[in-house]
DNA sequence: CATTCATCCATGTGATCACAAACACAGCCT
DNA sequence: AGGCTGTGTTTGTGATCACATGGATGAATG
């Protein structure tokens, strides 16, 4: 062990590991079919192969990397099928969440999605793809959070990060330069208390990206 | 890329393992709470503390298992919340799951849902708590396949996968002989086509058992 | 010049080891 | 007698090693 950072002991080296490797995946750092290796993990994070190949395998098993049958690991590149279907479920889960959230959803909450959500124009502006993946998925998550639903957050915590990747390369090729629309709606939405429009807005939201790509 | 799943036969030794664990769980061979060890998973499979150790770490990734803060590892006890929120989330997939195998449901499906329906009385009339989550779960199981989603399938086996030692406890306790109503309301609304019968049916019977436990 | 084959290196897998923390149990002190 | 403490054992963690396999590179041949 090289430096075991003493106050940040309490996490695992293998927690260490799979978080970074996780946000990198889920904000589209990696561009999908890019390949990794236990040894590089381990050479970059400054531990031996045993950690690496954890947070490796808890990655495989939630469908952020893709397993080669020769046990090379990568990023997965959808199809056009799949990716389909993990729009559909990404609409079939956050509806439901924004749902649970609606009755819960205060002053407080939205201001702060208002505020996230400059954060989400500001990158749509600038053509940062990462930034604009990661302020929209802590828009959707601070609105979900309110949900106290923590088995189904963690689904769809689990669709984003399989679509991270793809989800890069979509926007990246993306041209728009508008604010999100959707988003403003959904605000609009919660401050009605108008459930049905809530519903139709999230999953707008969702589906207008994804489907282009596989349209 | 999907794997095509051909009989794969050079199964790794984590893999073996995992599998065994999983069908385990799942069914509900293992009590809530009940303690595991790494060293002795690998005592019983024959493998040292490397593949079991994999092994776990995946089942606690797919929330099959329960990592305490000192790093023991034992099958989850869940709360009341918790269960009503996995089955809200059983409800929510799996009658979207049954919805898009409808048009692809032919008279072959029916009838070998039909024959595994056999089973599933046969082990309710038996008391057989393990052999009825079994065939009732391989029955949903076919009825997905058809749907031709496995990302969505592969959700919904995650959440049986949580629920599988709750499962056992609450039908271990049950007094019921009756066989399967709502799987004959399913097999019904098949054959008529009946898309909103079916929704209904599959929700019944997903929630009617686990909110005898929560209520 | 293209194709094929052999060799070498990189990579994943599983076993083993050293170590630290947690648990269990016994003995001790009050 | 009851609570506390110290010790021995169990357990998880991470590193390292030996081995088999797969992919890549380069040479030899048609």
């Amino acid at each position: 062990m090289v430096s075991p950072r003493p106050s940040e002991q309490s996490t695992s080296a293998h927690e260490r590991v799979y978080r970074a490797l996780r946000t990198r995946i889920m904000h589209g750092d990696i561009a999908p079919g890019q390949a990794l290796t236990l040894r590089g993990i381990g050479r970059e994070f400054g531990v031996s192969m045993t950690p690496a190949r954890e947070s490796v395998r808890r990655l495989v098993a939630e469908g952020a990397l893709f397993l080669s049958s020769s046990g090379r690991v990568s990023t997965p590149e959808l199809s056009n099928e799949r990716i389909e279907e993990l729009a559909a479920l990404r609409a079939l889960l956050e509806v439901e969440l924004a749902s649970r959230a609606l009755p819960r959803a205060h002053m407080a909450l939205i201001d702060r999605l208002q505020s996230i959500n400059m954060g989400v124009a500001e990158a749509v502006s600038k053509r940062d793809a990462v930034g604009y993946i990661r302020s929209n998925l802590e828009f959707h998550r601070t609105l979900y959070l309110r949900a106290q639903a923590p088995a189904m957050l963690a689904m769809a915590e689990t669709v984003w990060l399989q679509l991270g990747p793809t989800m890069r390369a979509l926007y990246g090729r993306l041209r728009r330069t508008e604010p999100p629309r959707n988003h403003k709606l959904i605000i609009a939405a919660l401050k009605a208390g108008d459930e049905p429009g809530l519903r139709l807005a999230v999953r707008s939201d969702v589906t207008q990206g994804l489907r282009m790509l596989a349209g």
